[in-house]
DNA sequence: AGAATAACCTTACTGTGTAAAGGTGGTGGC
DNA sequence: GCCACCACCTTTACACAGTAAGGTTATTCT
């Protein structure tokens, strides 16, 4: 405890990192703040983290994406692969102020991925065909995500008393389908849009069958 | 042409700066290298844009997402969506480096959307079938780029000669299906790879039609 | 014991966004 | 003609960012 040990840990850094990040916006994720939440010198940091900051928010995305495949293997392959972008979803929104991370990192966790390989294969595609469907099962669920997130950041407070949602003025003239769609924009609920789609995208990636 | 008038437009400094952003990256993208590209110092672009970066952010998103609807009235509905899905992403490729921030920036392109609408509701969809599936062909194509852009990222060059996949090891043990498809997972190129989960998502779209 | 090392601190430098205030030329009112 | 004003750009300055270099300890190894 005196001088030379402070407690610091890859796992606690991360993990106050991530603190930071998801109850302050990545933009103030700093070392000097970090270093404050750890009880330390920003430079102890480097200590662990020999690349700096770079190697931090590697770190980040890695222990974001590196949860154990939910292991159900009893039940059924759809209702599998729904636990699987339920799960994946839940997770990218737990921590969404690392989102724009994902873009540039690589991650990749083989244990996921072979369970979802193997959910489509016990739904009947073979080959080529698991590999083209876990593709779009996935850009599916992080793009609804990535839009589920714009939306909620854009959506303003219910701040003051009854003033909620301005209603973007919408020219029925030049925009008539947006118009007369208007209502059901904002029928269902985030989680509700997102099952909705899920289910569309599912059905597309077992067409044949 | 003098020492107050260095010929600065609001059209030209979003032009300039994403020069910046997709030849060398957000990061660099810098007040002042932009100034230094527009030949002026870095807070005269102040004047044009009060709200000072996150507002010239703002600005790179909106130009990016401005893009009138393809108008080709006289082809078939699916025709017209793979148009669309096909100009977005290229659109979004082209301007790669600004997708991180697309993920807290509104957009939203009435003009677009209605035209999305429109396809779809020619294909039969009716009501809230309509929303569901803009929405979720939205996602698709936005989650596609994502996975594409940080591919091409972390994938290194062709440098040396021969030198081109490493190979990740995977261990049979423990994920055989990610094994036996491991051949399967390098065969498309991006484009093909986009194209395929579209007619995918597309299928799902319209399924009960 | 003495030396090596792991873990943290101090200092210092470059680069960033931007507030504040200063010029400078052109334009309109009188 | 002249002067006040304003749009446009520059100067200066400050707080805060990441991090290289080197210093300080306590533990551990010989």
């Amino acid at each position: 405890m005196s001088r030379n040990n402070a407690g610091l840990s890859h796992a606690r850094i991360v993990e106050d990192a991530l603190r930071i990040v998801n109850g302050q916006g990545l933009r103030r994720l700093t070392m000097r703040r970090l270093g404050d939440a750890l009880q330390v010198e920003a430079m102890a940091i480097y200590h662990h983290f020999p690349r700096g900051k770079e190697q931090l928010l590697d770190a980040l995305v890695h222990h974001v994406m590196d949860v154990p495949a939910a292991a159900d293997p009893a039940a059924p392959p759809d209702t599998r692969l729904r636990h699987w972008a339920a799960g994946y979803r839940d997770r990218l929104l737990e921590h969404s102020g690392v989102l724009p991370l994902l873009i540039n990192r690589g991650y990749e966790n083989p244990a996921v991925l072979d369970a979802l390989y193997a959910a489509l294969t016990e739904l009947g595609l073979r080959g080529a065909a698991v590999v083209d469907a876990a593709r779009t099962l996935d850009a599916y669920v992080l793009g609804a995500v990535v839009n589920e997130v714009r939306d909620t950041a854009s959506r303003p407070e219910p701040d003051a008393a009854g003033e909620q949602a301005p209603a973007p003025p919408v020219d029925p003239r030049r925009h008539p389908h947006l118009a007369a769609l208007a209502a059901h924009r904002r029928t269902r609920d985030a989680a509700d849009r997102f099952a909705v789609g899920l289910e569309l995208v599912l059905a597309g990636v077992q067409q044949p069958g």
